[in-house]
RNA sequence: GGGCGAUUAGUGUAGUCUGGAUAUCACCUCGGAUUUCUAAUCCGAGAACACGGGUUCGAAUCCUGUAUCGCCCA
C-alpha cells in the first residue's frame, strides 16, 4: 500500500498549493493508515490549525472537498475529526495486484548490490551444536536469504571455533582415543572427557599444554590430527546443517585458524596507530568511554600476558580481511545480545585504527535467549544444553505424529517428507516470528499447533490452495494470464495483503527483524483463509469470477511459498 | 558500583525508530456457522500499554524519575 501515498502525495501537491498549505508541513502527515477501518492511508490534519488559522475539522474538509475529482481514480476521500482518510477505489486495487501477478519477484525492487558479510552459526570444533547454536544459525541464514533476494551479494560466514588453548587438550585426548573409529567418536561427551583429564591428570595436562606449544608452532604431525578432529566435527555441522536446511557449506567455513596468521598484522598496526598500551602484563586499546566497575578504564585485550591473543584480536582480523579482501562494506554479525558491549568497543577500535572507515557498516544483529516453558534458559532435565541434532528429530518426530492424526491418506514416504518440513518449519518459525532482540519460549505444543501464529497455519494455507487446483485439474500456470477482480469485501481485503509483500520484506530487510515477514505471512494466509470461506472458488458461478478467483489464490500461494523460502521455510504442497 | 536492554489482556505477541482516531494478531474463555472447495477453517464477544512526572492540539511511541527482571564489566 506504500505506492497508494506517493500517488496520492504527488496528486495533492497541487491541491494544497492553491489552499497555501506548505509541503514541509503536510507531506510528512500523510502516512498508512494506522486505523484501517477509516481508509488505507490518513492525514491528521491537527497541526495545520495553527498554520492555518482554521479548526482541523475544516481544513480536513476543505482539503477533502479540494481534491476529490483530481484523485479520484486512486481513492476515494473523506474527512471525519480533522482526519483525511483515503480509500484505495477497487480499480486501483486490480493494478496493483495486477502488477504483483506479472512480477517475478512480487513487487520487490532489486536494490543496487552491496556485498555484505553475515557472521552466523558459529559452532565449536569437538562438541555438538545445541539449542545455543539454533538462534544464531536460523536467523543469519534467513537475513541471508532475504538479502540475497532483494539483489545483493551475501558472503556468509561460519567462524567455528577451531584453534586456541583448548585444542592442546583435546588432541592428546584424541590422541588416546585411538583404538576408537574416528565415526564412533562421540561429541557429546568428548569435550568434558579432555576437560576432566585435563583438570585432573597432571601428566594429561602437562602433555596437552606442549601440544598447544606444537600446533602453534606448525609441527605438522600435530596439524595432521588438529585437521581430523575438524574434519570429524565438520561432519557433525554439516549433518545438522542439513536437517536444519541451512545454506550454509564447507565453503563459508572461516574458522578463528583461518586468521592466526594475521593476528600479529594487527598488533603491528595497533602499535603503527599509536593504540596500544601495556596494561597489568597485557597489551590491550582502552577505547574512550568504557570503565570497569571500579571505574577504570576498560580494555579491549589484543594480547593476554601469556602471549595468547583474544577473540578481540581475531574479530580485528576479520574486519580487516573483508575491508581488503572481500571488498565488503556491511558486516552483520548475528550473536548473541549479551555479545552487545563486546563489538562496541571491537567496532569502535577498528575505526580508531582506520580498519574501517565511515562508508563501512558493521553491525551487531543481537537476539534474545531460548527459553523452556519454565521460563528458564533452554536445557535438558539435567541443566545441560540440549543437543540440536536430537532437538531437531524431535521435531520431526512430533510432526509426524500430528500429521499421521490429521491425515491417514499420505502415504509412509509421503508422511516422512511432510514431517520434516513441518517440524523443522515448526522450529525455524516459533525462532523468526517474534522480535529477535527478545527471549521466546521453546514450547512444543505452540509451534506445531495449525491454529494461531505458525508455521503448520502458513504451510496448511498452501497446502489447500495446492489442493484446490489438484482437486480441480487445473494447471496453475494457466491462471497467470487472467484478469483478477476484486469484489467481495474478502477479495479486497486479499488484494490488499498480496500488494504488501514488497513492502513488509524492505521493513524487514532494512531492520535485519526477520519477524516483520513472518507477521506479514501470517496476515496473508489469514486474509486468504477469510477469502476462501467467503468466496467459492471452483463452484463460482461465473466462469470470469472462477478464473479471477483460482489467480488469486494461484498468487497468494506463489507469495507464501516464496515469503518462507525466505525464511527458510518449505512449503509442502499436501498436509 | 557503572553500563546496556526489557516491561503491552489469564497467556504469548505486533506496533515504539518516524507521536494521530476505538492499541495488532493469536492462544484462551464464551456464543455462532458444516447437504463443505481440506472445519486443520471461518464469524462474533470478553480482557492489556509496569508506575510517577514532563513535552504536545494529541503519548504505548519522545524526555525524565521509580520499580521489577535480564545481560555485560581483563
Amino acid at each position: 500500500m506504500r505506492d497508494i501515498v506517493t500517488s496520492i502525495r504527488q496528486n495533492l501537491a497541487e491541491v494544497m498549493d492553491d489552499l497555501g498549505i506548505d509541503k514541509s508541513d503536510w507531506s510528512p502527515l500523510l502516512t498508512l493508515a494506522t486505523d484501517t477501518t477509516h481508509g488505507d492511508v490518513a492525514m491528521p490534519c491537527h497541526s495545520l490549525a495553527r498554520v492555518l488559522k482554521k479548526s482541523p475539522v475544516a481544513i480536513a474538509e476543505e482539503i477533502s472537498v479540494s481534491c476529490r475529482d483530481k484523485i479520484s481514480s486512486i481513492a476515494e476521500v473523506d474527512s471525519i475529526n480533522g482526519f483525511l482518510n483515503f480509500t484505495a477505489t477497487q480499480n486501483w486495487l486490480e493494478n496493483a495486484v495486477a502488477n504483483v501477478a506479472s512480477d517475478d519477484k512480487f513487487g520487490v525492487n532489486i536494490e543496487k548490490q552491496r556485498i555484505i558479510v553475515i557472521d552466523y552459526s558459529s559452532p565449536n570444533v569437538a562438541k555438538t551444536m545445541h539449542v545455543g547454536h539454533l538462534r544464531s544459525t536460523v536467523i543469519g541464514d534467513a537475513l541471508n536469504r532475504m538479502l540475497t533476494y532483494k539483489g545483493h551479494h551475501v558472503v556468509p560466514e561460519n567462524h567455528i571455533g577451531d584453534w586456541g588453548t583448548p585444542f592442546g587438550m583435546l588432541i592428546e585426548h584424541y590422541l588416546e582415543l585411538e583404538s576408537v573409529a574416528v565415526e564412533d567418536i562421540d561429541l557429546e561427551s568428548f569435550y568434558k572427557q579432555a576437560r576432566l583429564k585435563f583438570d585432573e591428570d597432571q601428566d594429561f595436562a602437562k602433555k596437552s599444554r606442549n601440544r598447544v606449544v606444537k600446533l602453534q608452532s606448525g609441527d605438522e604431525y600435530t596439524l595432521e590430527l588438529w585437521q581430523q578432529l575438524v574434519d570429524i566435527s565438520l561432519v557433525h555441522f554439516n549433518d545438522v546443517y542439513q536437517k536444519l536446511g541451512v545454506l550454509l557449506t564447507d565453503q563459508d567455513l572461516a574458522g578463528e585458524s583461518k586468521y592466526e596468521i594475521l593476528l600479529p598484522e594487527v598488533v603491528a598496526r595497533l602499535e603503527q596507530a599509536n593504540l596500544l598500551e601495556f596494561s597489568q602484563g597485557a597489551e590491550v586499546v582502552f577505547p574512550e568511554g568504557w570503565v570497569n566497575r571500579e571505574g577504570e578504564p576498560l580494555p579491549l585485550i589484543i594480547r593476554k600476558g601469556d602471549g595468547g591473543f583474544n577473540y578481540a584480536t581475531t574479530d580485528l582480523a576479520c574486519i580487516i580481511d573483508r575491508v581488503e579482501n572481500i571488498g565488503s562494506s556491511e558486516f552483520l554479525y548475528v550473536v548473541g545480545q549479551e555479545q552487545k558491549q563486546h563489538f562496541a568497543m571491537v567496532f569502535e577500535v577498528a575505526r580508531n585504527a582506520g580498519f574501517m572507515d565511515e562508508s563501512v557498516r558493521a553491525v551487531h544483529i543481537p537476539f534474545g535467549m531460548v527459553l523452556g516453558t519454565d521460563g528458564k534458559k533452554l536445557a535438558s532435565r539435567g541443566g545441560l544444553a540440549i543437543s540440536l541434532k536430537d532437538l531437531l528429530d524431535e521435531a520431526v518426530l512430533r510432526a509426524d505424529a500430528v500429521i499421521a492424526e490429521k491425515n491417514q491418506e499420505l502415504t509412509e514416504s509421503e508422511r516422512a517428507k511432510i514431517a520434516r518440513m513441518i517440524g523443522i518449519g515448526a522450529v525455524k518459525y516459533s525462532d523468526l516470528s517474534s522480535d529477535r532482540t527478545k527471549d521466546y519460549t521453546f514450547d512444543w505444543d505452540e509451534m506445531l499447533s495449525f491454529e494461531g501464529n505458525t508455521s503448520p497455519y502458513l504451510q496448511y494455507a498452501h497446502a489447500r490452495i495446492c489442493s484446490i487446483f489438484k482437486k480441480s485439474g487445473i494447471k496453475r500456470e494457466s491462471t497467470r494470464e487472467s484478469v483478477i477482480n476484486l469484489v467481495e469485501p474478502s477479495e479486497l481485503a486479499l488484494g490488499r495483503s498480496i500488494i504488501g509483500f514488497a513492502e513488509a520484506l524492505d521493513d524487514s530487510c532494512e531492520k535485519y527483524l526477520p519477524h516483520r515477514l513472518a507477521t506479514y505471512l501470517h496476515s496473508l494466509a489469514q486474509s486468504f483463509a477469510a477469502f476462501y470461506e467467503n468466496c467459492h472458488v471452483l463452484i463460482a458461478e461465473e466462469e470470469s469470477v472462477k478464473l479471477s478467483r483460482l489467480a488469486l489464490c494461484d498468487l497468494t500461494a506463489r507469495i507464501l511459498n516464496t515469503g518462507l523460502e525466505l525464511l527458510g521455510i518449505e512449503s509442502p504442497e499436501q498436509m
